[in-house]
DNA sequence: GCACAAAACTAACGCTTGTTAGTTAATGAA
DNA sequence: TTCATTAACTAACAAGCGTTAGTTTTGTGC
């Protein structure tokens, strides 16, 4: 009567999703093949299958694991009662954060969730559409406080989200530039502007 | 003895041209099958071969045409003896005019690249690696002369180029606001900030 | 050592892909 | 008319894909 085993299965989960989440990162989702992947990982294609049920439930882990990271800091973040400008330096410090740390799931997540099927595409859109008003709404406080340039709000979303992902360029050659000086470059430019 | 024709031909090339780079931005290079272009083309999968010489071809005129725009604009600008803060802006409105004016051909080249084949690939990194430099360049002389926070200029480079990218996600919905009041919000937050 | 489940294997299926080969209808110059 | 050229067609190939089926090995609890 199928007693539990306790053998090294879920490790060996992980590490297939480890190595997916770097092969993806390199190679894109599509351009991966399972047969990379499980040599990779040391096995047969067929094999993998033992592990996970199909290659897009690896890419799901990967983009609803991100996308929790960052709703859940969010969540602690507005209980916060500190300023706009602090919270919003807060988000970007903890996107550079995520990219640093767990870059392959971020990258991944970043270009890769359009391969999501449904219904995990469309929740994982609405939780993006989600995140993006949260933020956007603390923009509006710190215009209506008189603290923030009167620009839209959302315009200002998009813009900074795109410009932290500018990391992802940097997170191959950091040996030039160190992480802190990248990180406190781009806030003072988000937020300060480049010029004088 | 083979007399020009003067057929039809070079339109339906061009038209090949525009629908892949449609095809293109929506669905992904490698996810762009043969057979999806020659439906929108209006005949067979196999008759595209008298036209162009392979689906990589396509790409590369994409993807060279967007770099040769970028190169043309920037020479010119570097002639002209405007400060590096006119400059600066004047290169961001290019980019979000090329964004505006020719999408679909912007966005193929921004997130596709990486299926140019050798010797291409190499060749379009190099030019792209170089374009970056010329601007680092700029704001280089811009912080020289007192103008610009003393940020490093290539992470400033990538922030700005990144940030313009933003403009991709307000091409589909742009009823909401118009083209003119985010190109405006963008050169403010990037050269003066978002705090007041 | 026996039973049994987990986890590996081999083999193959069904499908899609970019591309080639060979053929045919239309066009225009000589 | 003749004839070369263009541009369409049909058919098919060779390769690669994710995945399934069926089988064998491995390891642990009793």
């Amino acid at each position: 009567m199928a007693r539990p085993k306790l053998t090294t299965s879920p490790n060996r989960r992980h590490q297939i999703l480890e190595q997916a989440a770097g092969l993806f990162k390199t190679n894109g989702f599509n351009a991966t093949t399972m047969r990379q992947l499980a040599e990779q990982t040391g096995m047969e294609a067929a094999s993998l299958y033992n592990h996970i049920s199909s290659k897009e439930e690896l890419l799901r882990e990967i983009c609803f694991s991100v996308a929790n990271d960052f709703n859940a800091h969010l969540l602690q973040l507005e209980a916060d009662d500190s300023c706009s400008s602090r919270k919003m330096e807060a988000i970007i410090r903890f996107h550079i954060h995520m990219l640093l740390t767990k870059y392959n799931d971020v990258y991944v997540s970043n270009r890769d969730w359009k391969h999501l099927k449904e219904p995990w595409l469309t929740n994982f859109l609405n939780q993006r559409k989600q995140y993006e008003n949260r933020l956007a709404a603390i923009i509006q406080q710190g215009i209506d406080a008189g603290k923030f340039k009167p620009v839209h709000p959302h315009v200002a979303v998009l813009t900074i989200l795109s410009a932290v992902r500018s990391i992802e360029y940097w997170q191959r050659s950091k040996k030039a530039i160190s992480s802190k000086q990248i990180a406190d470059d781009l806030v003072m430019m988000l937020l300060k502007g480049l010029e004088q």
